[in-house]
RNA sequence: GGGAGGAUUCCCGAGUGGCUAAAGGGGGCAGACUGUAAAUCUGUUGUCAACGACUUCGGUGGUUCGAAUCCACCUCCUCCCA
């Protein structure tokens, strides 16, 4: 019960590098402890990988420890040159700014951010005020540009060309785990693996400049077992925001997941405990659905509710597993008036948009891709009429997964 | 400051006067096989009133019967020297 958060986080596989293992086991065995994880706002949502950083935020603060998400309103105008083949789009402020306060109310998804048990703070806050010749004396002079060079970040930058303004991104974030050190006494930075360079120099930062007890850790990146960077979809990244990234999308993204990931995501991505995890990792062949169900169904009540979660799941049932009926499926009106001239049925295709384009839509029913009520279409200029509707509606598929509605208006 | 090279369709990347809507790969989409998975195989991948037409090869103008391809200017990027 009162295992050691560390113990947790290994067990569960979140720990990457840890700079002092044995110390930092020690630190966290006592509740009380202040730590901290930047997040950069270059989007106006946070996405899965940003969640697993949450997820390990949520199991330190339920140990008793003391979260701080910092938010890098002042970074982000700089822009972390880690894990980039080049510069990152130069952001303005007002959409820095924007994006912050989105974060903000995301982050309550998973902390409680009552009574200051996590806090949150921008580092925009004392990284604009600063004066360039005292931050050059006093920060500047602790780093050795040689040492830089050799971190492996910057490394494959120099191939490619690497601007002053990145070069400083590392002094930045030092000097956030030096501030927050002084202000809250945080002692821990943690963070994704690639940011191991930034988080050991704000230990050395700290430890050099206020000979202060600091620590680091990080975490595996969330890849899938071929180590593909997940959470991409066609359409981009998974995002925590239900208006960019519906319920559904998202839990049908996990749904979906290939069977040699499931295992490790439950660990990371939901609480599920840890002796029912190893009941799912028995699981093989097509069991393994079971396991992508609790899945899904964990990591999207843990994102957008129990209700939503619900919904999501009812949906995916009725479309896969039922008589493909839902009530929660997409659907386009149409109107008696526009019915009685049998449109043709690429046209309702299109505006339906299940097809980007007549010549796609005309493909696809070449292919045998659309099917109008389970019957595929054969003819393009199939037009569709009253009596392809029952009881006021009738239903559309693209391919295996894609289905939409057309009700009467 | 001086010099060299580059910008091609969703991405990478061929193409250097007509045979080019533009090779190849990736990705996407669909079909087969399946477990709403993966792998594999097949088809397809600018738009449309479609055996034809129209728009596309950084931007603007020009040469030519004809330009992604040649010329001029502009914008941006990369590399080398200082």
């Amino acid at each position: 019960m009162a295992a050691n958060v560390f113990d947790t986080l290994v067990e569960r596989g979140f720990v990457a590098q840890v700079t002092h293992e044995e110390e930092v086991r020690q630190l966290l065995a006592k509740p009380g402890v202040t730590f901290y994880i930047g997040f950069d706002p270059t989007a106006d949502s946070l996405h899965v990988g940003h969640f697993v950083q949450m997820m390990v935020m949520a199991h330190m603060q339920r140990a008793g420890h003391r979260p701080i998400a910092l938010l890098g309103g002042g970074t982000g105008m700089v822009g972390d040159p880690s894990g980039r083949s080049d510069l990152r789009q130069v952001l303005t402020v007002e959409t820095i700014q924007e994006n912050v306060s989105r974060f903000r109310e995301q982050m309550k998804i998973l902390l409680d951010f009552s009574d200051d048990q996590a806090i949150m703070v921008d580092n925009a806050d004392w990284l604009t005020k600063l004066n360039y010749v005292d931050f050059l004396r006093e920060i500047g002079s602790q780093f050795s540009v040689n040492r830089m060079l050799t971190a492996e970040c910057y490394k494959q930058r120099l191939e490619k060309g690497l601007t002053f303004l990145e070069f400083n991104y590392m002094l930045m974030q030092a000097y956030d785990f030096l501030m927050l050190y002084r202000q809250y006494h945080c002692q821990m930075q943690l963070g994704g693996d690639d940011q191991w360079s930034n988080i050991l120099a704000g230990v050395e930062l700290v430890r050099r400049k206020d000979q202060g007890e600091a620590f680091g850790m990080t975490f595996r990146l969330l890849t899938t077992s071929a180590g593909i960077k997940m959470g991409k979809t066609a359409k981009g990244a998974v995002w925590l925001d239900p208006a960019k990234t519906a319920p559904f999308e998202f839990y049908q993204y996990w749904r979906n997941i290939d069977d040699a990931d499931v295992i490790n995501c439950m660990k990371l991505l939901t609480f599920i405990s840890m002796e029912e995890i190893r009941e799912y990792e028995r699981l093989t062949d097509a069991a393994i659905n079971d396991a992508k169900k609790r899945l899904a169904y964990e990591v999207t009540m843990i994102v957008h509710g129990k209700d939503a979660a619900d919904a999501a799941r009812k949906q995916a049932e009725d479309l896969f597993e039922g008589a493909g009926r839902s009530d929660s499926m997409p659907k386009t009106s149409i109107s008696q008036k526009d019915l009685a001239e049998a449109p043709v049925l690429l046209d309702v295709l299109l505006s339906a948009r299940l097809i980007p384009s007549k010549g796609e839509g005309r493909r696809l029913i070449q292919q045998n891709g659309i099917y109008l009520n389970d019957q595929a279409i054969t003819d393009f200029n199939r037009r569709l009429t009253a009596d392809d509707f029952t009881n006021g509606e009738a239903i559309l598929r693209k391919g295996k997964k894609v289905y939409h509605r057309l009700v009467i208006a």
